[in-house]
DNA sequence: ATGAAAGCGCTAACAG
DNA sequence: CTGTTAGCGCTTTCAT
């Protein structure tokens, strides 16, 4: 119960041996001797070693910690993300640092540098701009396995895994447009985030493609956080009076959405039906339960983090996009228009 | 744009200088020349020079990481913990690292080890034992920050933020026995957990306080995760015909007991009036709306992580024990018994 | 104000 | 199989 750390050193000294022959066994590589061996792990659990992992990094340039960089780990969709990650890492022996943006580029690019100088062994990042990507060119040429995930950027040579975002999009207007909508608004937020770009890009397709001619004020973008989508709901509900469905991009937004339709003496599916992206278990909860475009959040998590293991270990270069497919799940909260 | 790392003696070299100038500018320590200052700049600005995070605290002790470990870091109430200590943390230069336990004894203490090794300036723990703690005595001796959230641990000298537990369980349970109710099941989890312990305590308390004799069959433990709660929910339903009212001790087990109900037919809150701990959003927009007693999730995040500056700061040594108040948030999930 | 030099705890050649 | 030695990149006395 010594309070300072017990060194390399301590056991060295301790045991009669020197410090490499007392590295080799704890750090197990290399050659030693059982007798050795078991005069140094008797020494070290008496003096309760516990090995410094940043001299170790010093020497290795290993730190065994992952990055991971999200809009909001408040966000139950990047908490699942993370959830995801986590469960595949600390197994080999990794941990997740963590960090927000809120969806500001500047942030982002702190954190990135942030994570870079702290030596991450990996980066997984959700890309605040699909477009402005000066700098994640330095990404790509960081000799650390760096994947994207949940948006894309366009041009960049790194591995990216993300949701069939357009065909949802398709899917969810396409569901509203067979139950007999014709004005269905969107309600999303910054289409800088290539989801939402992506999301809104299915919309139009599916309306154009039904020979529906979408109106721009339908589309109501910004939102920041649940109660930011909260005032985009009220605005886009209170000057659309004709729309009779409303897409949300996302979960944050559709949770403003409900309570924008709330407040203002909605009910969903009667006077509104409403089509949600992400699928968390709430959805099954809500009056009326709500109608969602699934991702496969723990997929997406998970096969960021077994691919950014495997570049660690094989090196491996070619960087590759993965689209999850995306679900309908119908529930409650779409309606057939009567007319 | 060199794609190996530059170092101070890159500068060192390019500037002339000695190691020891560059370190001081770049560090912003000691005395240096506004000459020699504009010149190291220069160079280092040239060359992207980023400070190597690992090699400084390889000398001055310190990782500027925070180490968070919780039950899972998916739990809305987790994950609104975290992102409220790195908003207070993250200005200051330190990062997150977070570790779920799955509410796992052994995992915790892995967790807490690999910390340590890691080097973390600061340490914020949810623990999963009240009783268990024997290996929280060394948290107590170590010398960095240790701050337990919300939950306590008998007889350790450590801070500790946590609920007004028990009176919450009070609360719920009086809110209940005021609509009439006198058959009131509590659904929760593992006795071990702070929390679920005091909030039993509490709806005990209340129940004798109101001379109503509760039963044990009432009482409904072990549920891992939502879908372990769904199980426990349909469980302790089936089995009691005779509730007219539950309390959920978390946000999982309601999610879990809305969605027993649901499957048994069981309407809300006719057949049945539920009142749950935590608040998150959705409970607001579920069908009915939940009642349920809210915590001061943020400032339970924000508090811990202050008191770990604090304390990195000023090497304050009295450990204080802070209890955030709780507060009944009236919705429509409890009704009037009617008899 | 600046430089030389030691050292944080560990790994990894290289000898022996 | 084991010991010696040289760093990793940075901070920090101690001289100058």
């Amino acid at each position: 119960m010594i309070p300072v750390s017990v060194t390399l050193d301590d056991i060295a000294r301790e045991t009669g041996l020197s410090r490499a022959t007392v590295a080799r066994v704890l750090g197990g590589y290399g050659h030693s001797s059982k007798k050795a061996r078991d005069k140094v792990l008797e020494v070290a659990k008496k003096l309760n070693y516990k090995p410094n992992y940043i001299a170790k990094s010093m020497v290795t340039g290993e730190t065994k910690n992952i990055g991971l960089i999200v809009g909001d780990i408040q966000n139950p969709f990047f908490s699942t993300i993370a959830r995801a990650i986590s469960d595949v890492i600390v197994p080999e022996g990794y941990s997740l640092i963590v960090s927000s943006t809120d969806e500001k580029l500047e942030v982002e690019k702190t954190s990135i540098d942030k994570f870079f100088q702290k030596q991450v062994d990996g980066l997984i990042l959700a890309p605040v701009s699909r477009s402005d990507s000066g700098h994640l060119n330095e990404l790509v040429k960081s000799k650390i396995p760096v994947v994207l995930i949940d948006r894309v950027v366009d041009g960049l040579d790194l591995d990216m895994i993300v949701s069939e975002d357009v065909g949802g999009g398709q899917i969810a207007t396409e569901y509203l447009i067979n139950l007999g909508h014709r004005n269905i608004g969107f309600l999303s937020d910054n289409l800088d985030i290539s989801t939402n770009y992506d999301r809104l890009s299915g919309y139009r397709k599916a309306l154009r493609g039904n020979g529906i001619q979408g109106r721009e004020c339908w589309i109501k973008l910004g939102g920041f956080r649940i109660d930011g989508a909260y005032k985009s709901g009220v605005a886009l509900l209170s000057q659309n009076k004709d729309l009779t469905a409303v897409i949300a991009s996302n979960n944050y937004m559709a949770a403003g959405l409900l309570l924008a339709a709330k407040d203002m003496g909605l009910s969903i599916p009667r006077d509104l039906s409403v089509i949600s992206f992400d699928d968390i278990v709430w959805f099954e909860l809500t009056r009326p339960p709500i109608t969602a475009i699934a991702q496969n959040t723990v997929e997406m998590g998970s096969l960021a983090a077994r691919r950014v293991l495997t570049a660690l270990r094989d090196q491996r270069s070619v960087k590759e996009i993965t689209r999850l497919p995306t679900k309908l799940i119908v529930r409650e909260s779409c309606a057939k228009l009567q007319n």
